[in-house]
Formats: structure tokens, C-alpha cells, sequence
DNA sequence: GGACATAGTGTTATATTATAACGTATCGAT
DNA sequence: ATCGATACGTTATAATATAACACTATGTCC
């Protein structure tokens, strides 16, 4: 894993994103060589589908998008389901709850604790990794064992601010 | 409106639901009249069978519930999404993105910043009203501007956490 | 009161997202 | 090679949500 610290709006910004795929998918490898864990041909299509953009995709478009190929082979959703399954569980992509759709995660292996800013014009989605501590300390003060925290902020990223009237 | 304050973790002790019901509707009908809405036949029955509860429920769940009365008369899942719709703009309920479900808000009016604690033994859901400042901060400074927050707190409830092995 | 505009409802059909169930293939260990 | 476990392929269907359009109630202007 490179040392190159990403910034969490990546995704807002102009950047080398060849190198950023390359690095991600490599990143991936070896964490499930590591974890004894199979990157087998319909995960890592998935994965790479997914880490072509920063977008978030529906499994409707991912399965499209495996179907797009000239070959013959056509590919039912339970395979995507499947694959994503297994990369949300390793912490690899993440699913946006708001949108029914799925990211590729930026800080691979990084579990816990993301937090999504989405802007509803362009559709993209920054990956931040604040701490939440305030909150987590309210749910903790309530006796309530946290699992898993969904955190997604709508809104119009900085970019779009300037385009729109 | 009463004066009685409503603790974040209503949903997880028990208290005289009958009246939580009674001044939730009324406070409902208040914020209508004053803002010139028409709490109709339809959105005031989905609203009483998701008062009826702290539950979240999912809309075919509301609609099976309007459609369980003997009557003859059935009604179709547009009646509920509509409804909820409107419930939903008017800040009287809430969306919990992460189960495709609907819940009643214990603070009618306040739009903004709701968080949920989301059992997953009992499927209870407290409805809290942290500020989230630290994250609206990170927001700001990627000059990210902000419509709407979903969060989203999954995990197991001090009661269920007893119960439990 | 009647004519109109608007908002809400009823109904049918269909789109979108997700999973159940079950048989087959592949992998890794003995 | 055999075996158990994991992953894949396939079919069917469940669960969630919306499009489209006709009809009805409500309020407003005259
Ligand atoms: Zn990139
Ligand atoms: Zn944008
Ligand atoms: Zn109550
Ligand atoms: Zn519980």
C-alpha cells in the first residue's frame, strides 16, 4: 500500500484517478491475499466496475455494465449481489443507503466509521472519516452497543454551487 | 403543544404511549392548521398507524394496515407513498433509509437533524437530536453546502443486550 | 350559485431493487 | 482421487417504488 495520504474529496477534485484505480484494486489483492480470502473473477469485476469512477452505481448498473461486453455471457443479479456482498463485508465498497447504490471505499480495509457527502447535481459522493465522537458518546451514554453507523449528508458540493444560478 | 419534554430514548422505555399518541396527532393537526394544509383522510390514517407504534414500518407494511379493516374498500401503494410523501415533507415523520421503512417523528416540525439508534434484535428506534457539529463543520469547510442528513446508528439496545446470551 | 384552477385521490400498469432455492463447478486439503 | 466447503449459474419471485391518467373534492372569483 502506497504511503500517498487521500484526501476525502477525492472525488470532488481533478486527480490521477488511472493511478488512483491502480492502487485501489492493488490495495484490494493484497488485503484479501492477506485475509486468506478469495478476489475471485466476479468480485474483482465488480470491484474494478466500481473503482472506474468514484460514482456510486446501482446493482442494475453493474450488472449492465458486466453485461456490456460483446461476448455472449450474460450475468444474472444474484452473481452481483453476491460479489458485493462480499466486498461490503470486507470493507472494499461501501453501499450509499440513500440511494440503494454502491462506492468503491477510498481507505480499504478502513471498516468503520465512514460518512458520505453526496451533492444531488453531479451525483458525487465524498468519503470522510470523521469520528462522530459526540454521537457515538450519546448512544453509548444510552447503554446502545454500537454495530454500524450510517452517515450521509445531501447537499450541493462546491463546484456545482458556482454552475448553478 | 404540552410542556413535557421527550427523551431521545422514548422508544426504549416504556411510558403512556395512549397519550405520546394523542398529543403526536394533535401536534400534528396544529402544524397543519397553522400552515394551511389539509391533514386529509389518507395522510391522517397513515399517520395514526405509524403513531399507533415507535416502530418503523414499510409502506406495503401501511398499506396492508389500511387495508386490514373489513371494509370492502382497498387501496392501492400509491394512496400510501403519496401520503408519506407529504408526512415526510411536512417533517411529521421519517424515512429510516437503511430499512426501506417509515417511522413517526417524537419532535413534529423539526425538520432538521434527526440521528436513529436502530436495535437489530428488537427493531426499536430512538430518535435522537445531536448536532452533528463536528461533521457540518468538515461539510462547511469543503464549502459543501448542506440540505439533508441521514444517520444512522445500527447496534443492540440496553435491553436487548441483557437478554441476549 | 356556477365556472374555473388546483390539489388530492383512485386505478392500472410497470419499473426498480433484492433474494430464495437449488443444482453445478471449482478449490484446497487430505 | 476423494471430500468438504466455497463460489457460481440459473430460474423464479419477492419487496419496494413510481408513471400515467382519469376522476373528485376544495377553494376562489365573479
Ligand atoms: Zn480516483
Ligand atoms: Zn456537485
Ligand atoms: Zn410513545
Ligand atoms: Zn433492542
Amino acid at each position: 500500500m502506497s504511503g500517498k495520504q487521500r484526501h476525502p474529496e477525492i472525488a470532488f477534485r481533478k486527480h490521477d484517478h488511472r493511478r488512483c484505480q491502480r492502487q485501489l484494486l492493488s490495495a484490494a489483492t493484497h488485503l484479501c491475499a492477506e485475509r486468506k480470502l478469495r478476489l475471485t473473477l466476479r468480485r474483482r469485476q465488480v470491484l474494478e466496475i466500481l473503482l472506474a469512477s468514484h460514482q456510486p452505481m446501482g446493482a442494475y448498473d453493474i450488472l449492465a455494465e458486466l453485461n456490456r461486453s460483446d461476448d455472449k455471457e450474460r450475468v444474472a443479479p444474484p452473481i452481483v449481489y453476491r460479489a458485493l456482498e462480499f466486498l461490503l463485508g470486507e470493507g472494499l465498497i461501501h453501499r450509499i443507503e440513500s440511494r440503494n447504490a454502491f462506492i468503491s471505499c477510498i481507505h480499504p480495509g478502513h471498516h468503520r466509521g465512514a460518512q458520505f457527502l453526496i451533492c444531488r447535481d453531479c451525483d458525487r459522493v465524498a468519503e470522510l472519516e470523521s469520528n462522530d465522537s459526540g454521537l457515538l458518546a450519546e448512544a453509548d451514554s444510552l447503554g446502545f452497543a454500537v454495530d454500524h453507523s450510517v452517515v450521509e449528508i445531501t447537499g450541493v458540493c462546491a463546484e456545482c454551487q458556482k454552475h448553478d444560478r
